[in-house]
DNA sequence: TCCTCGCATTAAACCGCTTTAATAAATTTC
DNA sequence: GAAATTTATTAAAGCGGTTTAATGCGAGGA
């Protein structure tokens, strides 16, 4: 009994058939009441809980989701997409879910790197995070599997994304720069085909635009492929080599905030007093800088939270969910933003 | 057929009874070679992978491994954990097992905090890291669930441990400073009741007594009880406090390395002019810092890989594997350490 | 009173694989 | 060449659930 009482055992103690049984553990209908209480109890009383394969197996439904994560994106220095697994396996309780994380590489190729959850159809629906190679997204779609991205969108469809709101973070970003007097913001940003990447530059141009300040291409940089701090070390030298001025930076992500301000103290030039520096994440390595790093927050487990529940209403309603979602941003000032100098 | 070719349908094609396909799936003895060819030559033209599920329920085996963190560590800044997760679930592949990933809450009670695939019975064997708390490790005996724990040693017995040699890590680090001419050298470390703390505090001690260096209580701080960047700030913020001089630290691990070098700035001590800094785990925010952070790298990839390997020699052997398993440490100096002031 | 219908319950088939025990085939032994 | 072994193959019984179709039963309608 200790180990291992079955749908069997509940029957006979609640003298009822199996079928029965499995009829109140699925919440189904037309059990009388007092039935269901005699079977409740005796569920109690064996400490029974289904075995998850017997489940599986006959009602065809794996109980699992599928997260897939680029490798690059994954083992990356903050937590980021760690945050969001903790968001989702949280939510996945709720459902009676298990998740089954793996990572792909970016070089992606169908037949060497299909996650085996998918080949061997161990999961009931995927969610997606990271920049997720076109290839497994194609192949996503001829295995009708129900899937959910995160924080990116593939090129070939809108449904089904959830994401933070980019557009809203960069443009509060931009515009706090901009009331604090600066009129020469730079942007640097890596990977600029990543869906994300590209909407906090374009609300970076939004909030100049607003503000009737021109958008000077020269003061843009975004031609890293990675986001890494180094690449923002990168973007900062390059800004810096063409002798267009600048008072402030707006970076699309914490890392290459951080990168860019170690190039500018390497050049002598005080943060914030000289230069106004804007990250995007809110990282934890962003509390640690000295300064430490104006930032844009996301709350990751929620973005991983309302990923879930989408799957399971697709999975529920059978249904694609079409548009997108957004989960909300704030700007957090710290201390490397500041007036420009007079 | 695209959707799910069953073993009947292998069977069938391959002229075969279904026991023969199971046989040859699982590379059982006693299946001639030709008769072997000619199914896997049906497996490879219909494209058949068994149902995890079927397989599962069939042999009392789950085919997963839970690996189970603490919820606080898991989320921490650094991607200790991630690495180590990465690790299990690369070797993982080879083995084909999945991994279900969760978290506990360090308040942990059984009735209400057990991994839901432990009540399910849903692993073959668990994985843990992080501070587990000792009601878990308790419950995990009396459940006779195969268990590897890395990077910790549970109070109540030694066996199936795999770690970083904490002991041998902290003594190069040490013997690292000695070299340099540092003779009064200062240990903070957090949460010392946690074995690899410990275990680093000792080979302190160790490198000190080597060299016959005293011990001196008064440069030893390790009260705090977490091991964030936080808490190594206001470690060297009490070690200052007692006016016992020093001209080096050695922090039990970069996160407070890190807390501990931005205490030091704000006091005005150049680093490595004044006081030489040595932290521990190779984190990537170690190299970020201004000077960047002589450290102690760990393999973490690898601690989980050999974590994972020994699980499934457990299973395969049905054996207790005794004794820990150590993985190696390297020294990596970069710029916070240098000779003392003269 | 007899029939029909809705609700509660259950018998039995099934999900896709493993494994045991029995059988068939091949090989060795004498 | 027949008996004794060994090796290869398979029929059939699970594994522990879900689900379909059938059954029993009391209430309402004719």
């Amino acid at each position: 009994m200790r180990l291992g009482a079955t749908i069997k055992d509940v029957a006979q103690k609640a003298k009822v058939s199996e079928a029965t049984v499995s009829l109140v553990l699925n919440n189904k209908a037309n059990v009388r009441e007092e039935t269901r209480q005699r079977v409740l109890k005796a569920i109690q009383q064996l400490n029974y809980h289904p075995r998850h394969m017997a489940r599986g197996l006959a009602s065809r439904k794996s109980g699992n989701f599928g997260f897939i994560l680029t490798d690059d994106h994954f083992s990356r220095a903050e937590p980021f997409y760690t945050k969001i697994f903790l968001g989702i396996e949280f939510e996945a309780r709720k459902y009676n879910y298990y998740i089954l994380l793996t990572t792909v590489p970016r070089t992606f190729h169908p037949d060497t790197d299909l996650p085996r959850f998918l080949r061997e159809r161990n999961v009931d629906g995927v969610l997606l995070a990271g920049h997720i190679p076109q290839a497994l997204c194609e192949h996503l779609l001829t295995l009708k599997m129900p899937h959910v991205f995160i924080d990116f969108s593939p090129r070939h469809k809108q449904g089904n994304v959830v994401m933070m709101d980019n557009l809203l973070g960069a443009t509060l970003a931009v515009r706090h720069l901009i009331e604090l007097g600066h009129r020469r913001i730079a942007f640097i940003g890596g990977d600029i085909t990543h869906p994300s990447i590209a909407a906090r530059l374009e609300g970076y141009k939004k909030a100049l635009t607003e503000a009737g300040l021109p958008i000077a291409e020269e003061l843009i940089e975004s031609v890293e492929s990675y986001t890494a701090s180094a690449d923002g070390f990168r973007a900062a030298a390059a800004l810096a080599g063409r002798a267009a001025p600048f008072t402030a930076i707006f970076a699309a992500n914490d890392a290459m905030a951080i990168g860019a301000m170690q190039f500018l103290r390497e050049q002598g030039r005080a943060i914030p007093a000289d230069v106004s520096v804007v990250g995007f994440d809110d990282i934890e390595a962003g509390m640690h800088t000295q300064p430490q790093l104006t930032t844009i927050r996301v709350d990751k487990e929620e973005l991983g939270a309302v990923a879930l529940r989408r799957l399971v209403e697709m999975i529920e309603t059978k249904k694609e969910l079409p548009g997108k979602v957004f989960t909300p941003v704030e700007l957090v000032v710290r201390q490397s933003t500041a007036p420009p100098p007079a």
